[in-house]
DNA sequence: CACCGTTTTATCAAATACTGCAAAATATGT
DNA sequence: ACATATTTTGCAGTATTTGATAAAACGGTG
């Protein structure tokens, strides 16, 4: 029922009960059970004419999101800091894994006029291009990423990671020693990106910490100098959520494992 | 299974699997499974130590209802517009109708210096008080209204909407024929709010569009002027709807039926 | 690196709850 | 009011889900 959900998409994101029927491959009737539930607790809500949307709930969870996220909470001082010792035009990104993506959690502009960045908060982009996703694929398990160079080892290639699994891990190894990665106009061209990883308290990854520059800004000084700056502010958030929060003994996330 | 969502609140927003086995009544493998398929479609997310938040689907759909949504996208561009001509301070919101309750679901903050308004994008708002709500209430459809008088005859009588049936009626209809609402202190005291419904082509309510203002800079000159503003601005919205939507017939609406 | 406690998944028989069909009920348009 | 579109409901049969238990996976530790 929950798949449903994941029907509605900014190409497509109003269906009718018919048409997630079909889809489904199960009855009206079922369908319309589906909906009913998932408007129950407002995933979806009703349009004019049959058709669905996706639903008030988020709306309120998002606020949650906002107000609650351990991460989101520890990061934001910290990135309206930092943006300040960036160019004109730059960007500050948080960022987390999701599926075999990364996802911007949230977004802090800097002064000066703004182009548009791809990284925008709730989009989904490729885990294997860019500084924000590299960095946050390095810190991923062993486990994890030998899984994922067997289900996308051409587009590993092809974005200059490894051809073998021993390149590929040498190359996240790399990464991991520098405790940060730059990358040039990986996603957009004409920009840069600076990230640097930030772990929980035993070291696995729960997102990272990144820059967006115009490339024209960005000459080997500055980039230095805010790839350091990068790294502290992910130091800084890593400290500040071990201190909001209960120390926990790390256990095992099923959200990570079967990606 | 969605019941779990509900769990997840400002107050209490880390579950473990056993908390809510417990709270579900059910046993703690099924619970497992409940949190793995919510995990799966990214609706929560495992921290650490065993303790599961709301998950990265939801800022991912929020971003879907900031770019789709058809109130959303017609209301912005008019709510930019209409902020500029209220006094300082003043707070424009873009609401709708959820359980029973109202939630904001765009704010647009205007100049000078802002003191918190209780009405913010995502939190649920009582349905009784306030411009902003009470407007909304004016137009629910007959057959809502009983079951609401039912449910909250107290409350209702409470905030001075009516004792009986029909006098509850009538103060809506009065509503209805004045075209908006204006409310003082009803929320938040020292301000004061100018509501408008939106409604779509058959009438329905939609949500409404309302000024929060200082009481301080609100005499009666000013707030009789944005009150024909905010009736324009409401009628700016439904017909920016009408322009980019299909023309579709109305239909039932199931969750506006159980409430 | 093998151990231990915790967390998570897998197994399987029993049973509940879900499905599909078709008909009834509810809304809407003319 | 009638016709049509949409949504709900009742029912029988089955399939999915459930709970209890066992096994596996994981992190921490010595």
């Amino acid at each position: 029922m929950l798949a449903v959900l994941e029907f509605f998409t900014i190409d497509k994101p109003e269906w009718t009960v018919e048409e997630a029927a079909a889809r489904l491959g199960v009855s009206t009737a079922t369908a319309y059970r589906y909906f009913k539930r998932l408007t129950k607790v407002g995933l979806l809500s009703p349009l004019a004419g049959a058709h669905y949307s996706l639903g008030p709930a988020i709306i309120q969870m998002d606020r949650q999101i906002q107000i609650c996220d351990p991460m989101l909470r520890a990061a934001r001082p910290v990135m309206i800091d930092l943006i300040q010792y960036a160019p004109e035009g730059s960007t500050m990104l948080l960022s987390r894994p999701f599926h075999d993506c990364v996802m911007c959690v949230h977004q802090v502009l800097g002064h000066g006029p703004q182009q548009p960045v791809s990284y925008e908060r709730g989009r989904l982009m490729p885990l294997f291009r860019g500084a924000t996703s590299t960095i946050i694929l390095a810190h991923l398990s062993p486990r994890h990423l030998k899984s994922l160079f067997k289900r996308h080892s051409a587009e590993i290639a092809n974005a200059g990671l490894g051809k073998t699994w021993d390149q590929f891990r040498s190359t996240l190894a790399g990464f991991r020693r520098a405790g940060g990665c730059i990358t040039r106009g990986d996603i957009d061209s004409g920009r840069v990106g600076i990230a640097a990883p930030i772990l929980d308290s035993n070291g696995a990854i729960l997102g990272s910490l990144s820059f967006v520059l115009l490339q024209a800004k960005a000459d080997e000084a500055i980039t230095g100098r805010l790839f350091s700056l990068t790294c502290a502010g992910a130091r800084e958030i890593e400290r500040a959520m071990a201190d909001e929060t209960v120390v926990r003994p790390a256990r095992m996330k099923m959200a990570l494992r079967a990606v």
